[in-house]
DNA sequence: CTAAACATGTAAAGCGTTACATGATTCG
DNA sequence: CGAATCATGTAACGCTTTACATGTTTAG
């Protein structure tokens, strides 16, 4: 359900076409909420059958047409309702974890590959995190600037904090991440170490 | 596919029927991956057909059955090749930071509750990740009892600091997510005394 | 005898992934 | 005229959730 939500985001700000809605999607709110074009589209659709927003049908050139959605009312509330709601969370299924728990049952360098793994895993998504950390604070981040043209000045620099909160949370788990596979290396390396004491000296 | 991955698991120590291993299930990986009776008996059928597992057909009294399934050689190397394979990593889609990215459509009240909300479930994680490492150094736990019984006891060592190891990474990523929200708290406040700071003096 | 525990499922619906499929327009 | 971009989907499959559905055995 988080996927109609995240649409109606982009669309409160101003109309968008499917294909413009979708680009932006993919560089903005898509970094915290992925989905494919393949998924975009047909929940586009149910949600003008659920009314939240309306299509308009535009030609371009000589057979070229697109939709272009608005938001309507009913979608304003929705979207209203959703951001004020209580979150409800999901049981934990982490399948990262799930293999950690059975890393004994790994050789040791499947385990230590599995440990590097996962902290280029989460050094390549702080580095994604860092990245749109600075575009927001600096401006160029086209969600925000197209955010930040549809309120009041006043209202802006609560709007870029409540971002870059949200884009930190995301940055500090995964330095959690990385320091928690960095110790799994170091666990590896002291299992090896009481292995074979005595051959060594 | 995870799913298939820890009832094999706790298969591999020592065959059990449907029903005993659902509830051993839920006291010892379903804390890493959840997983409702309603998907595990299927599953077992599934893994059955697929020829990892051979369900032996047993009464009880006059007219109850249980089926108790045994990993078979086939069973055992596919949990292996999973246990040693690189993992993959699934895009990012993460419904609390969602939210907090749209938390400036919320109310200060609705923003507060998300954010207390937020920190309260993750200390009642916390609060369970640290009981499962307390139980499992203390060799409580019921599925390391049975996994240690089945392996000689050099590889003890290994097998509990990895299950401890698992653990902690889930509580250090519980820590993360409570400071995060204490920091969406104090931003919360931060804004607050902006909005008004003359009608104060 | 009755409640708790034992025992095993089916059905429907929603969400997500991957692969497939097609065509128009614009810019160089 | 060819490539990039614009534009919009369908189909099949798998996982997860939720609700429903049923019956037996054992201990008190």
């Amino acid at each position: 359900m988080s996927l109609r939500y995240a649409l109606l985001a982009l669309l409160r700000v101003g109309p968008l076409s499917g294909y413009e809605l979708q680009k932006l999607f993919a560089e903005s709110v898509g970094h915290v909420w992925h989905a494919p074009d393949s998924q975009i589209y047909p929940e586009l659709k149910r949600m003008e059958s659920d009314g939240l927003i309306t299509g308009e049908e535009q030609t371009r050139g000589q057979r070229g047409r697109r939709r272009v959605y608005h938001v309507t009312d009913r979608g304003g509330e929705d979207f209203f309702a959703w951001a004020n709601a209580p979150m409800e969370y999901s049981r934990v299924r982490d399948p990262a974890h799930l293999r950690a728990a059975y890393l004994e049952s790994a050789s040791d360098d499947a385990a230590r590959d599995f440990l590097t793994a996962h902290a280029r895993h989460h050094r390549e998504l702080l580095r994604r995190w860092r990245d749109e950390i600075a575009r927001i604070r600096s401006g160029e981040h086209p969600m925000v600037q197209r955010r930040l043209a549809a309120i009041p000045e006043q209202e802006r620099e609560r709007a870029v904090a409540f971002k870059v909160f949200a884009y930190e949370g995301l940055a500090q788990r995964a330095e959690a991440e990385i320091r928690w596979a960095e110790q799994g290396l170091q666990l590896l390396n002291r299992l090896a170490g009481e292995e074979a004491p005595v051959t060594a000296g």
